[in-house]
DNA sequence: TCAATAATTGCATAAATTGACAATAAAAAT
DNA sequence: ATTTTTATTGTCAATTTATGCAATTATTGA
């Protein structure tokens, strides 16, 4: 028996270090490394280290470490300005709670629908008045992870 | 096309308030629910919202949030499931510190008036758009609190 | 040491999930 | 209103993941 211990522990560095899709790829990566075991093991690892497989933003999956799957991580600066080609927003701003979103007037409603449909898991929901929108992270998640994920998603939905 | 923001708002509260160990039994659960759709819709939802699949310490597994998958200890959930008998009502969540409602399209404001008439302790007011309503605790009162106050209440005001 | 027990793994297969494609519904544009 | 475009969903096939079982390897205890 090679050593359970230590593909388990190559295991979490190569999930930590690159994404993988796949217990297939995995797989080939734990050869690269001198490990050769089968897809069914990598599952019963997979299983026991409680690692998940989650979307990625870019539409395909990957593994995650459970204490990584909360974070998007990302760093924003406290204010933050949306890219100028998301039509009626004019800016995005968090607080220590929650987002603010200002738009052109009468912008609000649509914008807010659309982060909505958007389905964010960093968004718990959305309050919108003419050119406001209030934004409510959901919790797990400070105010400049909803404007990361915001600010990534809203172009999306254009 | 039966709405899509509904069945992605439910989900999350079955996900949060249930242990769902495959998308067949997620699919059950939404039938019970009236949301008719097949397996591969599912997929695409729980992709979108990014929800992930996780061992559980029971052997078996489960789908979280991303923010969940985090805190795997952390039995309780800071999440609260609405009573279905409330007409309009869709989801209630909350946060650290805010409550947000869902509701059908529409319903949100007169659902408000009567979560103000009601004139609860734990409510110091509420703040209603076309399909969210954002409740704020009176201070000394957790969000949970309030969540628990609402459900009692809501279903006396119809 | 040596038998008994427990843990690990591969193989084969079942179960679960995802993706391609077409159909339909909604929204936008004309 | 009609056409065009986009989004959503179902069907079914392909891919991916999980598991029962047997074989193998380690561990325990006398």
């Amino acid at each position: 028996m090679k050593n359970k211990k230590d593909r388990i522990a190559v295991i979490r560095d190569i999930i930590q270090s690159q994404s993988i899709s796949s217990q297939d790829e995995l797989q080939k990566e734990l050869l690269k490394r001198g490990f050769e075991v089968t897809q069914a093991t990598l599952s019963r690892d997979l299983k026991q280290m409680q690692i998940a497989k989650i979307a990625t933003r870019e539409g395909g999956y990957m593994y995650v470490m459970p204490d990584v799957a909360a974070s998007v991580k990302n760093k924003v600066s406290p204010h933050f300005i949306p890219p100028k080609t998301v039509a009626g927003v004019v800016s995005i701003e968090c607080s220590q709670v929650l987002i603010v979103i200002r738009t052109k007037p009468g912008y609000a409603s649509s914008i807010a629908y659309d982060i909505d449909m958007s389905a964010l898991p960093e968004v718990m929901g959305t309050l919108a008045g003419d050119d406001t929108i209030l934004v409510i992270p959901r919790s797990g998640f400070t105010p400049h992870q909803v404007a990361e994920a915001l600010c990534v998603a809203l172009p999306k939905s254009m």
